[in-house]
DNA sequence: TATGAATGAGGGTTCATTCAT
DNA sequence: TATGAATGAACCCTCATTCAT
């Protein structure tokens, strides 16, 4: 008994993007390997051959969600001559879009990471999970940690460099950061595909909210 | 041979207050009976005796943090002539400190909210677990978002109101009041306790973040 | 859905006879907690409430097995006054029945040690199977494989004690003492409880072919 | 793509010897067959290339195991003109370096016996495992059996012309043979291959164990 | 021949829950 | 009230085996 009915071969990816559906709606703890399978019309055995263990499997799609994230991020970070309000905006949209639209990244960025640091390895017991596998997966989890303290800390310098510039108030950038983050993370938890506004509406009204927050009133600068 | 030794006997506050603070940093699916009634110096059995399932028990948890932050809130909003930014104000100061403070808040804000719509109950119908106890629990799930729901909107109608008054720029309440509550609750994810500011501090500066935002620049009638 | 049919609790004893026998006759790999269970009338998960997981269980027949073994022998060697062949004489009887009456005792002297040696903990992923469980596994293995080193030693100290004594030839006592432990353990392997032969007669033969090879033939010290 | 990078193709010679060595070390159950496969740098699946199942392969290390065995031995017994002290020296030498050299008559002798007996072939009948390889597993297996009977036939017979020439002590020739064995078979136990003595040192104290132990001492005949 | 992908059949283990005491 | 013992259901994971390539 093995292959499968007849259907192309399923890969990686397509795992990732089925697991971070599952993962997103019903949690790290709440996901079954077979609920993940099914998406993907596999059995939960077969998901081993892709993965080492439903933990690796998370590491990655947390992995893929945040380099979305920070690619679309980034460029416009290292723009130059673009105004720091005008950065902002864009990042926040980009980011804003991410959570709705891709499910990797919402489940990045809004669920899993407590699931990710009190994941208990070693895993198996008797198994082929030896100490490399352990050593890898310690690895790359502080490795996406530290990628998420970076990606955070692109918003963080872009509010610093406006009020380096002049254009932002001096704010706390570091609150002022989380602030926003939470606010935009947050969109993933009530964030409905069919609802009134689209991600791009939120992301709008979102931007507006904080550039009028930060940036420092222009016709007062005149009085 | 059973009973605890001599300590006074357990009650509900307590493995409230037992349950939120596990349930708070493992989040539902990661928390056992076992490790929350450990807390209590129960055996998970003896958790029956308070609460017909562990469902009910989030429940509990989550009605009371609710419970905490409305009862925090509701009489500021009630609250004639004062404006709604001073309002405002007091409303995110309150509840950002309920949040880093209280765990059954911080639970019921945050992270939990998912584990209740997911409850599938009951588990089993051949034990004592009947038709009645599922209707409650509907009715009191059903219940909690509704108050939910009303705990969102004491925020905005607060905007709204300062809307209204002229005090905050026009925008939409609905969306501004999701920004503020996710930034809010967000700092349930990352606050630490032992951390460079207190909750009070944080709040200060979100309070300031969105003040700044909302409000109508007053030099800028003058001119 | 739990509770007993009706007939008596089980306790840890009755497990334990009930997995040496299991063991004794499949191996631990073939022998599956289910098949331990089943014989005392319980489902697998009942097993864990008296054992901490399947290799405990297995560590627990050992030791039974090997303490009862060592029991009957330790009394023999300490006796004074008893010439070495005597003392040998009964030790190898009471060994071999223990081996053929025994199915702990047979467990520990034959077949599962590789077993315990192989066993790869920690086993548990995510459980409540903790450090402290890990050492205190390792530190009873330790402690089962020392003592299992202090029964061949017993039989070893007997054999240089009668040389010694000039009962026994000058021989290598290392190796004479596990070829005699070899042919006696070995016995649990070709054992059939129904055959030719009892526990009681094959001691016998072994204690002749044994003592045979071991003592200073009488008539010659008179040449 | 696939096939091995360029070196020779595997044989089923180099299976077996890899499968004996894994199988000694691990026992059955805990060897995979990705275990064996990997010691000769193939995948599981082209094991199934070589041996149609597990269990034949576990029968090919076997009989291959059995059959140097009796290479080893059978000449000795045949040999006229031999006084059955001298043919017991060689066998019981020629059978212990067996156990400590090579890998695959360590298996057969000591540990897989039982995981022969207790194999339930087949698996699944829908694949092309079908009644013929059934019976031929099973021929095969009692073809085993007997042989490992013949085997040990060889030691009984010699002790028994030995009793019949007068060379040694009139004993119960069956139990004499499996003390004899079961010693031998139990060096494969705790012969570590760098320990202080070699297969060859053991051996010669064992011959002179059990020698002693049958001849009929020679100064008593004069007495 | 060789292999990657897939799978059915378990196996060990956990856990919410029940019930007699 | 409290608990120890018990269990059904489910979960993660492994493994021998198959088959298309």
């Amino acid at each position: 008994m093995a292959r499968k009915p007849a259907d192309q071969s399923v890969n990686r990816e397509e795992i990732i993007a089925a697991a971070a559906d599952v993962l997103r709606y019903n949690g790290y703890d709440a996901t079954t390997m077979k609920d993940i399978a099914a998406k993907v019309n596999l059995t939960a055995a077969s998901l081993y051959h892709h993965f080492k263990s439903k933990d690796f499997l998370l590491l990655a799609v947390l992995e893929v969600g945040l380099d979305h994230a920070i690619a679309q991020i980034e460029p416009i970070v290292a723009a130059a001559d673009k105004p720091a309000a005008q950065k902002l905006a864009e990042m926040i949209t980009l980011h804003i879009v991410s959570v709705t639209d891709n499910t990797a990244v919402g489940a990045a960025m809004v669920f899993e990471i407590r699931a990710l640091m009190n994941a208990k390895l070693p895993p198996r017991n008797g198994g082929q999970f030896g100490q490399e596998d352990y050593d890898e997966f310690i690895k790359r989890r502080d490795s996406f940690f530290a990628r998420r303290a970076y990606f955070e800390n692109l918003f963080k310098r872009t509010v610093q460099e406006g009020i380096v510039n002049g254009e932002f108030r001096p704010v706390d950038a570091s609150i002022v950061t989380k602030t926003m983050l939470g606010a935009q993370n947050w969109v993933g938890v009530w964030f409905r595909p069919n609802g009134r506004l689209s991600g791009a509406d939120i992301a709008h009204m979102m931007v507006d909210t904080f550039l009028h927050s930060l940036r420092v009133p222009q016709g007062l600068n005149m009085a």
